[in-house]
DNA sequence: TGTTTATATGCTCAGATGAAAATATCAATA
DNA sequence: TATTGATATTTTCATCTGAGCATATAAACA
């Protein structure tokens, strides 16, 4: 679970891989209409479609000459459900950090617990 | 938005700036006892710790001469935002993905529309 | 039919460039 | 002195290009 994330990330990590993951989920490509739509070469679009690829987040349709990248959600949800742990920050549900925050601030200086 | 997420994506890219997060969600730690746990020395360790301060993922509140660090869960919100557009692909919202791929592959060679 | 020839599409490799990760060492601060 | 930050350096990894090669389709010719 951890070790599958990691892929994901990688991928994530560049801007060029997250805009083809957008155009990919409005419709499947080939690797020669992406790369008429980014300001790089094909082999430089091609790694990156190998790195999406490696992380789970796309797969490869093959049709004759052509190859057909498609999205695969799965992949994604995989850095989804890692940042989802955190969520228990946000909606309030565990938000009392800031002030434990601030109380260790101001209480460290007087005692020092554990 | 989007540019915010860039620095966020980037600083969860490492796996040992995500195992950092983790420890932080539990605690908020000194870069001593953070090094302590990881097999590295402490500058790199402090390298991680600005990567993840700089795409807002944390920070650092100054107590004496100790600077303690604190998750912050709005800038993970921002990556998690981000990945949050593709959600309508895996709860079957619009999960007609899988179709239109398969039925682009075989009408392909018949015919071609839109 | 069968066989070239050309074109379109895509892959892979070697190499240049730059960024990232880690170390060792020195400086700053309470 | 203890803790932390900052810098210079090395090593490793990521990104991109250019050139060359491979394959599928389509057209041309026997």
């Amino acid at each position: 679970m951890n070790g599958a994330a990691q892929g994901a990330f990688r991928a994530l990590a560049d801007p060029t891989r997250r805009a083809i993951l957008m155009k990919l989920s409005h419709e499947n490509l080939s690797i020669g209409t992406i790369s008429d739509q980014f300001p790089m070469t094909r082999a430089a679009v091609k790694k990156h479609l190998n790195i999406l690829e490696e992380g789970g987040l796309l797969s490869v349709h093959i049709n004759g000459r052509e190859r057909i990248n498609c999205l695969r959600p799965e992949g994604i949800k995989s850095a989804f459900e890692w940042i989802q742990y955190f969520d228990r920050f946000w909606d309030g549900k565990l938000g009392k950090l800031q002030e434990v925050v601030e109380k260790e601030e101001k209480s460290n200086s007087k005692e020092k617990e554990k």
